[in-house]
Order: structure tokens, then sequence, then C-alpha cells
DNA sequence: CCTTGACCTTCCCATGATTGGAAGCCCTAT
DNA sequence: ATAGGGCTTCCAATCATGGGAAGGTCAAGG
């Protein structure tokens, strides 16, 4: 099977096939005569693995210990599942997050008229010397620009 | 103000102030007779402005839009409302995505002995022939299968 | 006056995952 | 033989950010 083939089969783009192998996620595909690479079912499925726990949010390379594992016969499922469960837990944290910044939004749109005028609090408070960080978080976003923020 | 204080009282790194101002984003900022960059009060508030924006999680594009309605002092209030909505509707969009993978992630979790047998109903997922979306979203899981098996 | 150290300048590189394109080779069907 | 599609490699761009090098500038202190 050529790479297109294998993309469609497994819906990782071609492009992606080869990066994966470049960046050693995935072994290297065998070559025809010609130099095209050449996969095999098994390869097939391993790249559906891929594209599934991608599906899941888990990077590329958490993707690789999934992998390891995956051929590893005697693992444990104990480890598997704790990167499951870890993943789910940093999508939650990043779920939080979002939802701080919602709930900040509408707050502050809930006091915009939202009309012709142009006073609005939404740029009053975007402006202002202390910012609204609604779920009452211990950062206190205050002045001195403590460098807060990364994310 | 140089750009290190102004770095420190906007809580926006004098790395990304420059990149803003290289961008576009912000207007280029006046100059020293060395070549420093100066700061005005004014510009510093912008820049808290800016970062602010960011920390909802507007993208530099959108603060470019915020920013223009900042400015205009005759703005409609209406047309800010609608940017922080759009912008809370999708966020709202990335957190429902995220719980699709959060439920799908324990579900396969909750099957898993999580002992130290080998056997696991996460990879056993990852691997097999259809995979579990949990609430039968549609979302652009582009399968692409078109049943080509082997070759 | 000269050194030191902190600050500033520009320029280039890296991240992560993915897509796009160009130049050139290969294969198959007409 | 030629057209077209698929394959190859290489290089670039995305988005927001940080890291670092090489060199100029400033203020304080000897």
């Amino acid at each position: 099977m050529n790479i297109g083939e294998a993309a469609k089969a497994s819906g990782v783009s071609a492009k992606m096939i080869r990066y994966y192998e470049q960046t050693g996620l995935i072994p290297e595909a065998g070559r025809s005569a010609a130099g095209y690479r050449t996969y095999t079912t098994t390869e097939v499925q391993m790249l559906r693995f891929v594209r599934r726990a991608r599906d899941l949010g888990f990077t590329v390379e958490r993707i690789g210990e999934l992998l390891a594992l995956w051929r590893d016969r005697s693992r444990h499922s104990a480890d598997v599942k704790q990167l499951a469960l870890s993943q789910a837990e940093g999508l939650r944290r990043k779920i939080r997050h979002l939802e701080e910044m919602v709930a900040t939004l509408e707050h502050l749109a809930q006091g915009c008229h939202g009309d012709h005028r142009p006073d609005c609090p939404i740029l009053a408070d975007l402006e202002g010397e202390t910012s609204l960080v609604l779920p009452g978080g211990p950062a206190g976003a205050g002045f001195g620009g403590t460098g807060l923020g990364r994310h």
C-alpha cells in the first residue's frame, strides 16, 4: 500500500505520516524499488491508533508512550490507565481555565447596553487599572505586572 | 519610560511589546536619542489592554479590532458586545470539544482494571476498527475509511 | 577617565502540529 | 509518447512566545 492509500485508510494525512516517521513516532516505512513508502495493514492500524489518540488530545510525545505500551505485551494496564486519566485531568484543567474566561466575558457583556452608544463596560474593564477575574481567583491580577499570565 | 519598565507596568514582556509593534497591533513607539523605545502612560495603558484581552483568549487579530473600537470614540457598544459574545461562544465550542474528549477518556479508563495485567480496553479502543466517540458527535473525525482493506 | 553591570537594540532560531508549495521522479493508461 | 496523478525531498508559513548572540548605551563608582 502506498502512502496515499494508507492516509485514506488511517485518516492521517500523507504529510503527517511522513512527519511522524521523521520525528521517530513511528518506525520508518519500507520502500518500493522506486523509493515509495509502503504500508502493511499492521502499519495502517498503528496510524489509526495515532490518529485516535490525537483525537483524544494526546500530544505526539504522549502518543509515543502509548505506542510503547501498545507494543509491550507485558505492559501493566495500570500504566495505560494512568496516562488516560492524567490526560483527562489535563483537559479538565484547560476546561476550567476556559470557563473562567467565558464567565468573565459574559459578565462583562451582560453589563453592556449593546446599542449605538459608545460607552461600554467591556472596554472600561480592559483599559482599567484593575481587572475583573470573576471566580474570585487567588491571583489578584493587580498592578505591578508580576509577569503572570504565561499560559 | 523604557521598554523594560513598560513591560513591568503592563504585564507584557519586552519581547512581546516589540512583536506587537512589528506586526502592527500597536503603533511604533517613540525613540530616545540613543534609539531606545520610549513609552507614555497612555501607551502602557494600551499594553495592559492588550494583555487583558489576551487573558480572555482573544487572538491578536481580534485584539486589533478591539483596539480600533477602543480608540474610536464614536463606536457602537453593540460592536464591542458582539465581539465579546462571539469570543465567549468560540470558547464554549472549545469547551464542548474538550468535554467530549474527557468523557471518552474517563469512560475508557473506567473499564480498565488498572493493575498488573496487560489487557486494557483503552488500547483496544485505540487500535480497533471502530472508535468510540461517546456523545455521538459527528465532529469532523474525518474517517475517510474507504473500506479499502488489504492490497 | 574607565570599568562594570544592567539595560537596550536587531537578528536568528525553536517550539507543536499541521498545511502549502515547488521541483523533480515514477507509474499507468491512452 | 504523452498526460495525469501520485510519490519523493526540501523549504516555508502558521500563532504567540521565549531564548540567545552580538553589539550599543547609560548610570554609578573607583
